[in-house]
DNA sequence: AGGTTCCGTTACAACTTGTTACCTGCCACT
DNA sequence: AGTGGCAGGTAACAAGTTGTAACGGAACCT
């Protein structure tokens, strides 16, 4: 795929170049835009991938604009907020959001977000995408995220620890593409309350991971699933299918 | 009885999330909502116990809110205002509030009109209490919130203690959210006349959850519904199915 | 009184998960 | 090739969390 076209909209002119310029510095096409006005008018004019969309939108209302685009568009949208109290999430989901970021925001976090909910969008034929997906395939297993029951491939219920289940949602979410140690960290601590100032801590990734290898990986020590980019991070290197659960 | 879910209603964002979170922190499920439209929609998309309103909601009237909708619904209301000039108040009273309550408030003051509220409205046999659902349907089971009747999926009953049913109505009121052991001994003592001051006791909510389970689990050692959040506390994984009675 | 049930506390075992330390193998550079 | 450095795998450990058996007090019933 071409490169991706993010759309950043904050009436917030010091925040916009911010987030345009790390953006771009992370290898995406990043717009500046400062209303809805100007979200449409790039609609209209080129592919947009991905709408960054601050919910305090001055006079008017994040939510609401995404609420609205969601009804006519189906790009998807990450609400960004300097409220992160989980009504607002909730009321972001419920509003069609993709993801929800809080302000202040890991900037790695961000970029593992955006990379996740390209990711998605590129494989659903539409904006199928909700966030009812509960089942995952990959490689002869097949994981329920809401349960969180993980079966193997002969059928067999294998136990994860609720980190390792984390874990590997995030690689669910993010196959084929590299993901850095810290963007992990990161995207695990989303799930975490306390989501301490994401402090890059030792190793523990590594251990999760080869902990995880060793629960779904045939022949861990030469995993097929979950390799090893080295000196980059992991990467899951296996198609995964989502299917829709009732 | 479940947790109370309020409603709180402000424009003024700021208001709006410090509310929302005292609430949260004191046990209670607090959603926010910033106009009439929110309100209904709300109202329609789930139970609400009890909605603080603001008077002074920007180009609407709090007040004809409040009248408005007590002439269609049943819910309590406390009004929230700057304005504490007795006419106000009045007004209030007037239009049906059921209590009436002056910024800035104090915040155990708050609380304390906020129980007294919910259990007025509890012990009235009021419409609220009329339009109250009371069968419960779960994973097979089905549970008589009136009559404390809990039926397995085989159809035997299932004697479960006061509390244990208490603590069963706190996780169907709010399935698939994760629970803290505060949240729910909070909500378990909203029930309690003396709701002492919240003392986090122990391990008392682990060994309730425990027996709960082994009385409706198939397998107490692997939870399906009542899973453990590590961490966090506890979170019922069931779609709850809610049956309108009498 | 005696028994029963309920329920909070305590104690302990089991499990999770991050850290440290050590080892191995890969890679770059001679 | 040889070699040194370094990234990554993993065993061992430590700290924190949870499940649960056992205990005991209180309320209730007969």
């Amino acid at each position: 795929m071409a490169i991706p076209r993010l759309l950043v909209v904050d009436d917030d002119a010091e925040t916009r170049s911010m987030l345009t310029q790390f953006l771009q510095q992370s290898g995406f096409i990043a717009l500046p835009a400062e209303s809805e006005a100007e979200i449409r008018s790039h609609l209209e004019a080129g592919r947009i991938d991905l709408i960054l969309l601050d919910v305090m939108l001055g006079a008017e209302n994040g939510i609401k604009i995404c609420a609205q685009l969601r009804t006519e568009q189906e790009v998807p949208i990450i609400l960004v907020s300097a409220l992160s109290q989980d009504h607002q999430r909730m009321a972001g989901y419920e509003v069609g959001a993709d993801d929800y970021i809080a302000k202040p925001f890991n900037p790695q976090l961000l970029l593992a977000r955006v990379k996740a909910v390209l990711q998605r969008a590129r494989r659903s034929p539409s904006l199928v995408y909700r966030r009812k997906t509960a089942i995952f395939r990959f490689g002869g297993w097949s994981f329920d995220a809401k349960r969180g029951e993980v079966l193997s491939p002969q059928g067999y219920q294998v136990a994860l620890s609720q980190r390792e289940r984390e874990l590997l949602k995030v690689f669910l979410a993010s196959p084929h593409i590299p993901l850095k140690r810290e963007e992990i960290h990161a995207a695990l601590d989303v799930e975490r309350e306390g989501a301490g100032p994401t402090e890059g801590s030792g190793r523990a990734i590594d251990m999760l991971v080869g902990r995880l290898r060793s629960k779904i990986e045939a022949d861990p020590k030469e995993p097929q699933m979950l390799r090893t980019a080295r000196g980059v991070g992991y990467i899951f290197s296996v198609d995964v299918e989502t299917e829709e659960a009732g």
